[in-house]
DNA sequence: GTATGTGAACCACTTCACAGCA
DNA sequence: TGCTGTGAAGTGGTTCACATAC
């Protein structure tokens, strides 16, 4: 029985990869903790600390193989497959959401597209076409669904999770200003740009105008 | 001499903020810490001690006054006032940034846009025409800009990055999948749907297909 | 010589629990 | 009585430092 792994080892994971592959790109073919730490600006020390609650990946002395380390982390992570999501909210937002091109070549595809306003109902956007939110339980039901994406407005989006998570969702992406309440075994991870501006502004606050020197 | 306050607090602090808000639009005009923490997922202790940084902002026996709190929240964070911005790169997700309607009523506006494609330079979008990227430094040497946001290709986004904090930007809000290197006075916070997704693969591996009951 | 893997020490944040006040 | 504010205790994650292996 595996010790707990704390989550946010977990999230640095992620982190890691994408490093590697980027060093991988480069032809690069070994990295120590040291180098990689300094990259991310992480602790060399809580690198190997996190990758040792999964196994000795590294050769003493030498480092790590970036394509052999990279390859176990997506398989950690399940990144070694492909990942089904489905979308609700198609307004500005949502929209934006179909159209970026960073979910697919990650192995994340969106498979259907939701809303509750019927005059965005039928829309084609990109690939898809916007289905009526009341569908949602029915193709859930027909559709393996792994990831819901969520991209309403603020009042209706607890309701969208709540239906989601009812017909067996078990990860949220949430791009919905709410702090949503879901059982503990579904995941949900919050996208909000303006908690993250909010908080830098209390660093801001004390200091000089940007440009005085 | 305040003792320093943990970032995590900081970073709790709109959080509440945003609560309190709807709070106050619900008309409500008290609330205890324990209910407020029952809305948030978050302990009535941990709502407490976070306050207590800052001070004393309730009333034993009854709570805290919701209009009262939210007030003190915004001057904590600054929130009391008008923050500008610049945006570079005009790429599909800039252009959903630039069109993101949650911005402006929270007091952040987007002056500037900015790019490297001449193809882009001259086009008007929303309020905006965009800019060439060679001229971002003389623009925030002319205006006061408080924060960068970063949305250009990740090849380039180190370098959109030190041309900002040169020109004397202190936060940045980076969308683009790399790991940013700034001074320590620099504030940088990370938007990326990819790695939110890519840890919570790591819970939904073990899981039953999402539906199977 | 060099860099990993890891128990132990450390540190920071969270939770407890209760005194104090409305 | 009810709920805040807060030292003290507890917990969990990070860093240290060194034995180990290449």
């Amino acid at each position: 029985m595996p010790i707990e792994i704390p989550d946010v080892v977990i999230d640095r994971l992620p982190v890691y990869a994408r490093a590697l592959a980027a060093l991988d790109r480069n032809g690069r073919e070994v990295v120590s903790s040291q180098e990689l730490g300094a990259q991310l600006g992480v602790t060399p020390a809580q690198i190997r600390k996190d990758l040792s609650y999964f196994g000795r990946f590294g050769k003493q002395g030498r480092g790590y193989n970036v394509k052999r380390l990279l390859e176990e982390l997506h398989q950690i992570l399940g990144l070694d497959r492909e990942w089904t999501m489905v979308l609700v909210g198609v307004g500005q937002l949502g929209r934006a959401i179909i159209a970026y091109g960073g979910f697919a070549p990650q192995g994340f595809r969106i498979l259907g597209a939701f809303d509750a306003d019927s005059s965005v109902v039928g829309e084609q956007i990109d690939h898809l076409r916007v289905q009526h939110v009341d569908e949602l339980r029915s193709v859930l039901r027909a559709t393996h669904v792994d990831i819901g994406i969520v991209a309403t407005p603020a009042p209706v989006a607890q309701a969208v999770i709540d239906a989601l998570v009812g017909a067996g969702v078990k990860a949220i992406l949430n791009y919905a200003p709410i702090a949503a309440h879901v059982p503990r075994d579904v995941h949900v991870k919050d996208i909000d740009p303006v908690l993250a501006l909010q908080s830098m502004t209390y660093y801001l606050k004390g200091e000089l105008p940007a440009g005085s020197k």
